[in-house]
DNA sequence: CGTTTTTGACCAGCGC
DNA sequence: GCGCTGGTCAAAAACG
């Protein structure tokens, strides 16, 4: 107990103004004894000396709050009692009221952290059930896709067997068969649709058609300083070539997103312009895929049934991919080419130049690789898209669903677009719309290199690869 | 210590 | 058959 507590009790006590340090506390004292300052004026003297010796019978010094010594007890010298908080009892100095205040708010904060916790946990479990649901319904509509493109081409062919020239039917289907055998071997199956569709050997056509799918490639053309364009899958090294032509190394990387996954990729620099990545992707993934890795997973499966189609005959003559770009994204021009004549047939997507110098102004490279990425048509482009590809698809749907379908669409490109990280993807994306319209057209392929349609998206640096590797790109 | 990268060796396809 | 080339393997090295 120190002398000012000592001094204020007294103060308290008599209301006695002995305090040299500072006069307003001791009128804010005062007037806490207001109601007994007449009193306490006949207590003290003419003189102001303190009468303490003749206490007054009117004194009733229960209104006195004798929690006033116990509240002092933690003041310092220079702290003077907040009258206002004199007979509360709780607090008696602003530092401990704030300090308390502090405490219930960081206890509030605490509670509220938890509760974001819990709900981000909440949101995240949602997000993933969320995904999880839409792969396995993009699984199934994609299937179910299939089968009525199968239906329906068998059911064309069919038709127009009978004004098709026999031999020359049976030469293009055996041509078919060759280009579904890439390792060469000899294939002297079933020469029509019919005798296709009864022969219980089919399943060695489906294998040989599948093993061209897979070695069906999407290549991609971006400006990238980094290794490796992001594509949302997780890639493992595997081996590294000098190829002919090219000072810069090829890279080699397979899936390790699902144990024995046969999606591969190459990765090399442009020799004549270092800037360039060339990312070619080879397979189909057999596992599922996180959001941002699925347009291009989707791509090369799509793409090389697009090629696989694209070798086979149809009535309808040879498809014309430029027109068939253009009417799945009207405003695109010159971005893509499909090549089937390379060793391996090849959708090349070159993101390199903006096909539309006013739509798409120069940005510095190391920015925005692709000006895509800044461009606001990226979710029209997308879904107008997707909303194409769903209208060529085949698939009857009523207005209603449509509209509804548009509408999610248009979400999901606006999500697509907002995500950087999503946009190397998203052009694999566009290819794959080209793919399987030209699939769904039932069209041939004529290896013209004939442009397609596509607009410009965009690239980051990121990379799922030790940075080490950029020593050899 | 497990995983990933590096890198030389190996294999298959293709052209001559 | 031989050589070239692209692609893959696998042991060693590097990395975290």
């Amino acid at each position: 107990m120190d002398s000012s507590n000592s001094r204020l009790h007294l103060n308290a006590c008599t209301g006695h103004d002995d305090n040299r340090s500072g006069k307003r506390e001791v009128v804010d004292e005062m007037d806490f004894f207001a109601d007994n300052k007449e009193i306490e004026d006949d207590v003290e003297g003419d003189n102001g000396s303190p009468k303490l010796s003749r206490p007054s019978s009117s004194l009733d010094f229960s209104h006195v709050n004798t929690d006033l010594l116990l509240l002092t007890t933690t003041a310092n010298t220079n702290d003077r009692i907040d009258p206002s908080l004199v007979g509360m009892g709780t607090s008696s100095n602003p530092e401990q009221r704030e300090k308390c205040e502090i405490r219930v708010l960081r206890s509030e904060l605490e509670k509220m952290s938890l509760e974001n916790e819990r709900l981000k946990e909440m949101l995240n479990e949602e997000t993933n059930k969320y995904n999880n649901l839409r792969m396995h319904l993009i699984t199934m509509m994609r299937q179910n896709q299939e089968q009525q493109q199968q239906t329906i081409h068998r059911n064309h062919r069919n038709s127009d067997q009978i004004e098709i020239n026999r031999n020359y039917h049976a030469d293009t289907t055996d041509d078919h068969h060759h280009r579904a055998s890439p390792e060469g071997r000899e294939n002297h199956g079933p020469t029509t649709d019919k005798e296709m569709l009864d022969d219980p050997n089919r399943n060695v056509d489906q294998a040989a058609a599948e093993a061209t799918i897979k070695k069906a490639r999407v290549s991609v053309r971006a400006r990238c300083e980094g290794n490796m364009i992001t594509d949302g899958c997780q890639w493992r090294k595997y081996g590294q070539k000098i190829a002919k032509g090219n000072p810069c190394p090829r890279a080699y990387y397979r899936c390790t997103m699902a144990a024995g996954c046969p999606v591969r990729k190459q990765v090399q620099r442009c020799a004549d312009d270092k800037h360039i990545l060339i990312t070619t992707y080879e397979g189909t993934h057999n596992h599922p895929l996180p959001p941002a890795a699925m347009a291009m997973a989707s791509t090369t499966s799509s793409a090389a049934r697009m090629l696989l189609s694209g070798s086979m005959p149809s009535a309808d003559g040879l498809m014309n991919p430029n027109l068939l770009a253009q009417t799945i994204l009207p405003c695109s021009s010159h971005m893509a080419t499909i090549s089937a004549s390379a060793p391996f047939p090849t959708v090349t997507l070159d993101l390199t130049q903006s096909p539309n110098p006013l739509q798409f102004p120069n940005i510095p490279s190391n920015q925005y690789p692709f000006p895509f990425t800044t461009n606001a048509l990226l979710p029209q482009i997308l879904s107008q898209a997707f909303h194409n590809q769903t209208r060529f698809s085949g698939l009857q749907m009523s207005q209603e669903t449509d509209q509804g379908r548009q509408s999610q669409l248009n979400d999901t490109a606006n999500a697509l677009a907002a995500d950087p990280n999503f946009t190397a993807a998203l052009v694999a994306a566009i290819s794959s719309l080209v793919a399987n319209n030209s699939n769904n057209n039932n069209n041939n392929n004529n290896n013209n290199n004939n442009n397609m349609a596509n607009d410009n998206a965009s690239n980051n640096n990121g990379s799922s690869v030790n940075p080490s590797n950029n020593n050899n790109l």
